[in-house]
DNA sequence: CTAGAAAGAAAACAGTCGGTATGTTATTAT
DNA sequence: ATAATAACATACCGACTGTTTTCTTTCTAG
């Protein structure tokens, strides 16, 4: 009956969440194994290094994801909400707050930390580009809905225009941990996207 | 008569080109010293800490980028002309090629360097923080001068849209590096300019 | 009840990190 | 020529890195 607290559970969402706020090179497993509550022992039990924890780390953060975006785009919404309810999407996980520390803009830890350290480190290539791949799904999928609903024009190319649009939110995020501002991330991520896809806001 | 290599400026070259391809914190100071072919007792003589290397990093290249991008956007170039050569800037800048590396796309070391150890290190906060406001800059000098010429309606806010833009091409190179793929990123990089700024290619 | 595996604890591993202390050589000013 | 200082070079430091090893506990299948 006791929560049963599965420690490699604790560890991945741990190191999910210290990743996010400062870097996967900055952050090692000592520290993560001490904020998760667990030992070395236990770490090197369940992942057999620090790359692969990341990788799991993905895979997992991606079918979490999947739930929450399935509702979110669910088809009972508009697809003018759908489109909304993904910036939200968005502007949340890039400005999510941690139990201890203050807020602070932090930005997708599978789409940076992947960008910085794939080149070293094939298993994280292959795990971000994975992630990324299915990030780029669900804004497609938002886009082929727009254009659907006459919204948009109907792109030539619906992936490429996801592609574009990704790239631009996670431009934004990054751009905003520099200046720490939450409230030009907020209306930069609307307004940029808005006009990425020519829609006049009402 | 001799070539009078300063050293000082061989270790930031050598820093800034070894952070491109990588990443501010998995390059040391002795990876650092060594491809410059200096040792460490120059190194913090010229830089109390590694970090103070990259600030100074930032400006010797913004100085640098200063005479670069004024030619590139002198007046005697049509306002078209402008942009597309700093869009062309911006490829050659996330696709240089080192001596040694095979190419790879690369991005811009002090806004990503800069988004990730912001956070925990307020002398690179700073620094970065500097170098992109004066990249924005220079977008912002481009689109006033689009708008001057009518290729693209008046912005309301010139400043906001060439940080969009800035934004946007930051989250293409970055997206490029872990797909290490360079025509993608060309490509997306000039579509989803001209996208953004409602300019019909011809 | 017992064998075996899974899970975790604790300590130590070799290697690297940024940084320092102390030396020597080269340059420049007087 | 001499004093002073800039420009290095070499060796080293403690702290920390990811990882391994060894040992103990907990769980579960037969």
């Amino acid at each position: 009956m006791a929560p049963k607290t599965n420690s490699k559970v604790k560890l991945i969402e741990t190191a999910i969440d210290l990743v996010r706020m400062s870097s996967y090179t900055d952050v090692g497993v000592n520290e993560i194994c001490e904020k998760a509550g667990v030992t070395k022992g236990a770490f090197y039990h369940h992942f057999k290094s620090k790359a692969s924890l990341y990788a799991e780390a993905a895979s997992y953060k991606k079918q979490n994801e999947e739930k929450v975006l399935q509702s979110l785009l669910a088809d009972r919404h508009e697809s003018l909400k759908k489109l909304n309810n993904m910036i939200g999407y968005i502007y949340y996980k890039g400005f999510q707050s941690t139990e201890t520390e203050d807020q602070k803009v932090s930005g997708c830890p599978f789409f940076t930390a992947g960008a910085i350290n794939s080149q070293s480190d094939e298993v994280i290539r292959v795990a971000s580009k994975d992630y990324v791949d299915n990030e780029v799904g669900y804004w497609e999928v938002v886009i082929r809905d727009l254009a659907k609903a006459d919204i948009i024009e109907q792109p030539k190319d619906p992936r490429q225009l996801a592609r574009m649009v990704y790239q631009y939110a996670n431009g934004v995020l990054t751009y905003s941990r520099i200046f720490d501002d939450e409230k030009t991330m907020r209306s930069d991520l609307e307004t940029g996207i808005y006009r990425f896809l020519d829609i006049k806001k009402m």
